[in-house]
DNA sequence: CACCAGGCAAGTA
DNA sequence: TACTTGCATGGT
């Protein structure tokens, strides 16, 4: 099987089995960026908590989450763990995205995918992850989101080699997809939740799971 | 009780 | 560059 045909393979079989998933319905944009930097190493249980006592609190917009005390931020957002750290974050992110974007998602989209991603990177507390899920999921631009899951997914069926960083695998998604924002939005969430039903970390619980014709085919490195 | 969850940055060698 | 560690809550 040609490589490029791996990955649209697993898309397919992932998607015929879950369907259209609609991840991050996205009421907000700013709420996806919230979202993004609370969810990091955290369950999103944990993360709906945290955003509902934001709202309640009135402290979910880029003005009210500037002038609060990151005391009182913290406090805010205290199921979604590491809280003192998260609200350091959310206020450094916020302070960039007022000085170089006005707090404007629209003025955020205008601006050019490479650019941005680097820009976003300076920001303390925004990593890879955290930058991309913001690129594709708040301003819609297409810049692949990998994960957890999407390494141990791809690890457990021997596309990737055992050591892989998060470069590699967005390098591997962006070069074997064509740029598509709903793609790249659908493909992700399926890796996620596929991830979760069939690839725990330690025990595999494989049984069902949509990939599981894939591993007597195709075991080449796809990278 | 132990282990895990949609990372990241700072420190060390 | 390649490890190691701190950060913290809530669910299983």
């Amino acid at each position: 099987m040609p490589q490029q045909d791996v990955l649209l393979t697993i898309y397919g079989l992932m998607d015929a089995h879950f369907g259209d998933l609609k991840w991050w319905p996205a009421k907000d944009p700013f709420e996806v960026m919230v979202g993004a930097i609370l969810t990091q190493n955290t369950a999103w249980t944990n993360v709906e908590k945290a955003i509902h006592r934001l709202q309640e609190r009135d402290l979910l917009s880029p003005e009210a989450m500037d002038l609060v005390s990151v005391e009182v931020l913290a406090e805010a957002i205290r199921p979604s763990g590491y809280y003192r750290l998260k609200a350091l974050r959310l206020q450094a992110f916020n302070r960039f995205f007022q000085t170089e974007y006005s707090g404007s998602v629209a003025a955020m989209r205008a601006a050019p995918l490479t650019p941005l991603r680097e820009r976003l990177l300076q920001v303390r507390g925004i990593g890879p992850e955290t930058a991309d899920s913001i690129l594709l999921y708040a301003c819609g631009k297409p810049s692949f989101v990998s994960d957890a899951y999407t390494q141990r997914i791809l690890r457990r069926h021997d596309l990737i080699p055992e050591k892989s960083d998060y470069r590699l695998i967005r390098d591997l998604f962006m070069r074997h997809l064509p740029p598509d924002v709903p793609l790249f939005r659908q493909y992700h969430a399926l890796l996620v939740l596929t991830g979760k039903t069939f690839c725990r970390r330690t025990v595999p619980l494989c049984a069902g799971c949509p990939l599981g014709s894939l591993k007597e085919e195709s075991r080449e490195d796809v990278t």
